[in-house]
DNA sequence: TGTACATCAGTGAACGCGCGTTCACTGATGTAC
DNA sequence: TGTACATCAGTGAACGCGCGTTCACTGATGTAC
């Protein structure tokens, strides 16, 4: 071989990795192959030797995005105090920040819609990695049943990736900020929407 | 001229009609100009009679899909006692009915993530629209100050919009059900996050 | 009222371009002897 | 240890195709006389 035994896979996992950026950022077909090898500083001809077609980028691109995501969450969750896990996640997903790096971002606002159009195949993917997401967000919420857990984070994951894109759209002006605002408030507030949690509600306020 | 001097107007009516149909079903980049024209009886030639651009036609059918949502619950609001006409809506928009149907359906959840990432002048007249639909929403939030309204309906068309997306991306299988419940249970409630709400959100439940 | 002309919505061929994909080739390195 | 060969990740030209856009033309109708 003209490299060493885990040269190829570094290769593979760099490429999946810039495109994961640039996907989320451009959108699921707004970025060509071409440009997608040259981000991993390699020419089109060889992508082929990685991936059986674009389509199959796109899976792992986003697969790694959202597992990045969900780990990254999961860290932020058992560095916080039980209680307050929930709402530390959803403060720290509605920011300005997030908003305006979505190349960094979580892939389900910035890829989730196009990703509904897709085949069956890449629907599947999309929809595994978005509930391993919520089973995440459902170990966040304490002291409920599992069911109930499960719609909460679904609950927060649908206002947390809403109020994203709306944003997203009015651009970074006031009535941009309104809606991060608003957004957050809603995902707190839900978090708190169960018998014992006044006092949680009190302290995101 | 060849017609009466309506005509024009007409076809140029149709175009917007049925490519708002099939942006909404295909995404804002899904289907060519050819293709659009063909929706509406004529061939590709004709377009730049009509338009400046494919752009100016994708923000035209836009547009039009959010005037036709926001005036038709605007219609549905005003058949609905004031007390649940937040409600009414919000459970009208998380069917899976509208789930199963992108092209009939709003155009937030359909187009929103990719306008996000179209030219400041198409971001510019998606923001004008949404505006009018939160204004639109905001109405239906009795007995509340303007700047709360606004936020309770900012919220409620997030967890919405959001809710869509996911669930479609989810199929119609037992995930996309739980998705849809979820959502329509998030944004239920939120109409009775306010001080007298207990007995409204009791009639939602 | 009838005729010649002007208009212009719509047609269909053609354009340049970028895309995903294929393929013959390269050349550095691992392996066999 | 040194040499000949096989491997295969990566290169770059080329492909077929569909796209947005342009343009010369058509022909039904309104208008001028």
């Amino acid at each position: 071989m003209r490299y060493s035994k885990e040269h190829k896979q570094e290769t593979h996992a760099r490429i999946v990795k810039k495109a994961s950026v640039r996907l989320r950022e451009k959108g699921a077909h707004g970025i060509g192959v071409a440009d997608l090898m040259k981000e991993a500083g390699l020419t089109h001809g060889g992508f082929y030797a990685h991936f059986d077609s674009r389509e199959a980028l796109v899976i792992e691109a986003f697969a790694y995005a959202m597992d990045r995501s969900t780990e990254r969450w999961r860290k932020v969750a058992e560095a916080t105090p039980p209680e307050k896990r929930f709402s530390t996640i959803v403060e720290n997903y509605l920011t300005t920040v997030h908003r305006d790096d979505p190349g960094h971002g979580c892939a389900v606002p910035a890829l989730g819609a196009e990703i509904a159009r897709e085949s069956l195949k890449t629907r599947k993917a999309f929809s595994v990695k978005l509930e391993q997401m919520v089973d995440m967000m459902a170990d966040q919420v304490p002291d409920v049943p599992r069911k109930a857990a499960r719609k909460q984070a679904i609950a927060a994951l649908t206002t947390m990736m809403g109020t994203l894109v709306l944003s997203r759209v009015a651009g970074n002006g006031e009535f941009s900020d309104e809606i991060l605002a608003s957004g957050r408030e809603a995902a707190l507030g839900r978090a708190a929407a169960k018998p014992v949690a006044k006092k949680v509600r009190a302290k995101a306020n």
